[in-house]
DNA sequence: ACGCCCGCCTGTAAGC
DNA sequence: TGCTTACAGGCGGGCG
């Protein structure tokens, strides 16, 4: 059914990249499909401002992936719905179809993108001028929901065009005081809200299902209403749920579309609480797991454990 | 102003 | 059995 990346999987892409492209230096990138690539004005404009570059590190914000180059340019890759990021040590194997973008190293080797929904892209960012020349005095920068100054408060700074993310959950920790306030000011359905990137960056449909049944609560109740021991398990699960997921290298469900660098699966689907579960007994009470539509999306939850 | 819903896409699977 | 149709969903934009 749903293969879809969300920030585990991104997160668990970024440590192997971290490791197998960080100093490699860009020979040259070919561009199959332009649609990946159509912030850029052309498919030779997102070539020319990669090739000769080399990789300096990779981080990530929320869903986003990001390869900091040796200019201050930012590489930013966003799998969308059903891209992959595949090393490949040879140019010799067979590509799959839909590989819209290869990246090849001078050392050997290379990067493929692949990605047959198209809904994912890459382009390349330049910082602001005020994040070239930082003032050695001041971090007076303030973020949109204000999640301290972790990787990700950097990342929003360096990448404008991500500028209206949420915090990161991983990245960005902050007190349940702090979490309180946010809840409070941005009032919706937990799902909507746990689902809005610029509340929160890097939950989709699944953990977002997931992370709701750990803290036993229901995809509606309403952001507002929640006592401080609920907001307490809030912000648990979202962080425990998450990093567990990252330990288990993502979740690759049914459709197999989830792939890690190396075209591995992952191993959380089989933790799964209620995602993709109707009806089957609930892993708490046994009582059949419920799917419902909510905002157009399917919404798995167990409403014995929830409320 | 804000929330909902469509359009973008292809692969898979249910339905006739 | 084979074709058609529905569905899956991240995200941006448009409409109500």
């Amino acid at each position: 059914m749903v293969g879809v990346p969300e920030l585990p999987e991104v997160e668990t892409l970024r440590q192997d990249l971290s490791k197998e492209v960080s100093g490699r230096r860009i020979k040259a990138v070919a561009v199959a499909n332009g649609r990946s690539v159509r912030r850029h004005a052309s498919a030779k404009h997102f070539r020319s401002r990669l090739e000769g570059r080399s990789i300096k590190s990779v981080s990530r914000l929320g869903k986003y992936l990001l390869l900091h180059l040796d200019n201050a340019d930012t590489l930013v890759v966003h799998l969308g719905m059903s891209g992959q990021l595949l090393r490949v040590k040879g140019s010799k194997e067979p590509k799959p179809k839909h590989t819209h973008v290869v990246i090849t190293f001078t050392q050997g080797g290379e990067l493929r993108y692949v990605d047959p929904r198209t809904f994912g892209e890459m382009f390349v960012s330049t910082p602001p001028e005020t994040f070239k020349a930082p003032p050695a005095s001041a971090g007076t920068f303030s973020t949109s929901t204000g999640g301290g100054m972790g990787a990700g408060a950097v990342s929003r700074r360096q990448v404008p065009e991500l500028s209206h993310l949420g915090f990161d959950p991983i990245e960005d920790m902050m007190s349940w005081d702090r979490f309180a306030v946010l809840l409070r000011q941005h009032k919706a359905g937990l799902k909507a809200l746990l689902m809005d990137q610029q509340f929160v960056a890097g939950i989709g449909n699944v953990y977002s299902d997931e992370i709701l049944f750990a803290a036993g609560l229901r995809f509606d109740r309403l952001s507002d209403s929640l006592s401080v021991i609920e907001t307490r398990r809030l912000y648990r699960a979202m962080v425990e749920t998450l990093a567990e997921a990252i330990k288990h290298r993502g979740s690759t469900l049914a459709d197999e579309q989830y792939r890690d660098l190396f075209g591995e699966a992952g191993d959380y689907q089989g933790s799964h609480q209620v995602y993709d579960r109707e009806g089957q007994p609930c892993r708490r009470c046994r009582s059949p797991i419920v799917r419902v539509r909510a905002g157009g999306r399917s919404t798995y939850f167990c409403e014995h454990c929830q409320i």
